[in-house]
DNA sequence: TTGAAAGCGCTAACAC
DNA sequence: GTGTTAGCGCTTTCAA
C-alpha cells in the first residue's frame, strides 16, 4: 500500500482491476482476491499482484464495489442547527473523533442537512439511494421521531443520546450520565465550603434538564443541604441565564450557581459583570459541556465534560458490530462525565 | 417526488429501475429518462412513469449511478484539526453553511480524516478510488502543499483561502480580506477616541498574521498614529496572549488593543481579570473571528466577523461550474469582513 | 490455487 | 418518443 505519492502515474482514468491483472499476468478475479481474500493466494501470486497494484497505485472503485456489495462504508450524519450566540459546541468535538475513529473502521462519514423544521428531512433520500449504510443520529432529546422511523424503515443506525421516549428501543445507544455530572459539579462546590448553591436550568419539558437537575437536587439532599428557593427554570440562552441569575443573587444570594449548560453559565457571567462581582472570588459558577467559552474566559469556568471522545468510539464500535450481525441488539452504554475545575469555583 | 414516509413498503430491498419499468409498463430506458431528462418523454407517459415512482418509492441507486456517470455528486471535506483550549471555531460556522449550499446544488460532503502531521493524507485515496468528483481545502495557508499535489494529479478542488503561496495557481478559491478586517478594527476604535492602540498578533512566519497586521498599521498611520512599541507577535494561544498583553500594558499603556484572534483576545483579557481593568471601559478589545467565545463573554467581545457563510456558498458555486466545465479557470473571490460591534470596545 | 461466467443498477448510444 | 444493446468495475458463484 506503500504507493509513493509523487508516483508519476497521472491519467485522467485510475487503473482497474483488469489494468492490474494484466500487469501482473494473472485474472481480474486473482486480483480481487488479492484484495479482499490474500490467503487464497500462493505467496508468489500475491507478491506479484501487490507489485503491480502498487506499481500502478490501484485503489478499488468504490462505486463498482459499493453496486456489488451493496454497503457504501459511509455514515450518514445529519447536521445539527448551528446556535449562536450560545456556547453550544458539543458536536464539534464529537463529530471530529466519530470522524476519526470511523475512519479506523473503513468508514467515512456523510454528512447531509437537513431542515431544521422537520428531523426526519434527509434520511429518507440517502436510504432510498442506499447512500449510507447507517446512520447516526445525534438529537434523541428531541423525542424519539428519527429512531421510531428510521426503526420502521429498517434502517440502521445508532443513536449517541438514549431512547428518552421508547424504553423499549432496540437500536445500539450511547450517552453520558449528566444526572452524575451535575452530581459532582455540586459535590464540588460543597467542598469548596459552599451550603447555598443555586441551580440554573432549562424549563420542565427538557428531558435533558431534568435529568441535570436531579443530581444537582440528590446532592444537596445527600448533603443535608437545603434546595428550597435555589432553582430556577429557563431557556437556554445568555439572555434568560442573566435573568434568572439575577432573580436568584436577589432573592437568595447564593455563594455558588450549577448551570445545566455553559450557556446559561455565561449568563450568569454577565450579571456578574454588571454587579462588579468577581467570578469564582465572589461567586463561584459551575457550567456543563466544557465548551470553549469555559476553556478560555478567565478566570476560566469549571465545567462538567462530557467524554465525547469515548462516545464517538463506542458508537463506531456498536456501528461495526451492528454491520457485521444484522441482528445486532446492543445494551446501551451510559458514560460518565468528568468536572474540569477552572478559576469559577 | 412527494413521498409519504409512513408509506407501508418495507423491503429489505429498495425498488429499481426494473420495478418501475415494469409497474409502469415502460422499458428500463424510459424510466431512466423519466427521471434525468423528463422533456423527452410525451407528458402522459411521464405522468404514468411518475406514479410508479412515487408508488414504489422509488430512488436511484447512487453506487449504480455512480459507477455508469463517473460522478459521486459527494465533495470531500478534511476535518481541520481541532484545537481545544482555544476561541477558533470558525470551521464550524462554515461547514455548516457549505453543507447546506452543497445540498441544494445536489452534492453531499464526505468528511475525511488525515493525519495532523501530513497535509496530504487521507486525499490520495478518496481520488484514487473515486469516491468524491472534488475537494474543497481549508487550510491553504500551511503552504500550498495541498492544492500543487492536487493540481499535479489532476484532482478537482476549490480552496478557502487564497493560494498564498502559488501566485500562479488556476483553482477557484475564496477568502476573506482580513487586512481590511483589521482596518475597521482599528478605525472602530479610532472613531471611539483611541489613540494608542497595540497589536496583538502572530510570528512573523504566518502569512495571515502578517496580512492582518497590515490592516492595523494602515489604519494608524493613514490617521498620523504612531505605531512604535504597540506591536507584539506570539503563538496562537491564550497565554501567550496574555503575556503578550502583560508586556504591552506594562510597557506602553495602550487604550485599546486589537488582536489577531479570537484566542488571543482572550489571552488579554485574562491579564485585564488579573489586573482587575473592567473590559470596555478601561480597556479596548477587539479580536478576530467573531467566535462563540467573543459573543458570549461579558460584555461581549468586538470581533472582525469573515463572512463564512457567503464563503461557503460561493465556493459551492464555483465547484458547480468547476465539475460542469473541466476547463473552468475562476477568478479568486475576495470577501469582505465586517465588524461586531460589542461592550468590550 | 486460479480462472470463467454472470450480474449488481444504472445510463449512453443508437435503433426503431 | 420509446426500446434495445452494451458496459461502467467490481465480486460471487462455480468450474477447472
Amino acid at each position: 500500500m506503500a504507493v509513493p505519492r509523487s508516483s508519476g502515474h497521472i491519467s485522467a482514468a485510475p487503473p482497474t482491476l483488469a489494468d492490474v491483472a494484466e500487469l501482473a499476468g494473472v485474472s481480474r478475479q486473482t486480483v480481487s482476491n488479492a484484495v479482499n481474500n490474500p490467503d487464497l493466494l500462493r505467496a508468489d501470486t500475491l507478491a506479484r499482484v501487490q507489485d503491480a497494484i502498487d506499481k500502478l497505485g490501484y485503489q478499488p472503485n468504490r462505486a463498482a464495489r459499493s453496486l456489488r456489495t451493496r454497503a457504501s462504508h459511509l455514515i450518514g450524519l445529519r447536521m445539527p442547527a448551528l446556535q449562536e450566540g450560545t456556547a453550544n459546541a458539543m458536536m464539534d468535538r464529537f463529530v471530529h473523533t466519530f470522524v476519526e475513529a470511523a475512519a479506523e473502521a473503513g468508514y467515512h462519514v456523510l454528512l447531509f442537512h437537513g431542515d431544521p423544521a422537520d428531523p426526519l428531512d434527509g434520511y429518507d433520500e440517502l436510504l432510498r439511494s442506499t447512500a449510507v449504510d447507517a446512520f447516526v443520529v445525534t438529537d434523541t432529546h428531541l423525542g424519539g421521531q428519527q429512531t421510531t422511523w428510521l426503526q420502521s424503515r429498517r434502517a440502521r443506525f445508532v443513536s449517541f443520546g438514549r431512547p428518552w421516549t421508547q424504553p423499549d428501543a432496540k437500536h445500539p445507544w450511547v450517552d453520558v450520565d449528566l444526572a452524575y455530572g451535575a452530581e459532582i459539579a455540586t459535590e464540588h462546590l460543597i467542598e469548596r465550603g459552599h451550603s447555598k448553591i443555586a441551580w440554573i436550568g432549562w424549563h420542565k419539558d427538557s428531558l435533558l434538564g431534568e435529568e441535570r437537575r436531579s443530581g444537582w437536587i440528590h446532592a444537596m439532599h445527600t448533603h443535608g443541604l437545603s434546595t428550597t428557593g435555589l432553582a430556577s427554570r429557563t431557556e437556554d440562552s445568555i439572555s434568560s441565564g442573566k435573568a434568572a441569575a439575577d432573580a436568584i443573587l436577589d432573592e437568595t444570594q447564593p455563594t455558588a450557581l450549577v448551570c445545566a449548560s455553559d450557556t446559561l453559565a455565561m449568563g450568569v457571567l454577565h450579571s456578574l459583570f454588571e454587579r462588579r462581582l468577581r467570578l469564582g472570588e465572589d461567586v463561584a459558577v459551575v457550567g456543563f459541556d466544557d465548551s470553549q467559552v469555559a476553556q478560555t474566559v478567565p478566570p476560566g469556568i469549571t465545567s462538567v465534560r462530557p467524554p465525547l471522545e469515548e462516545a464517538a468510539r463506542e458508537l463506531v464500535k456498536a456501528l461495526e458490530e451492528l454491520l457485521a450481525t444484522p441482528s445486532y441488539a446492543a445494551p446501551g452504554v451510559m458514560l460518565k462525565p468528568a468536572l474540569t475545575v477552572r478559576g469559577s469555583s
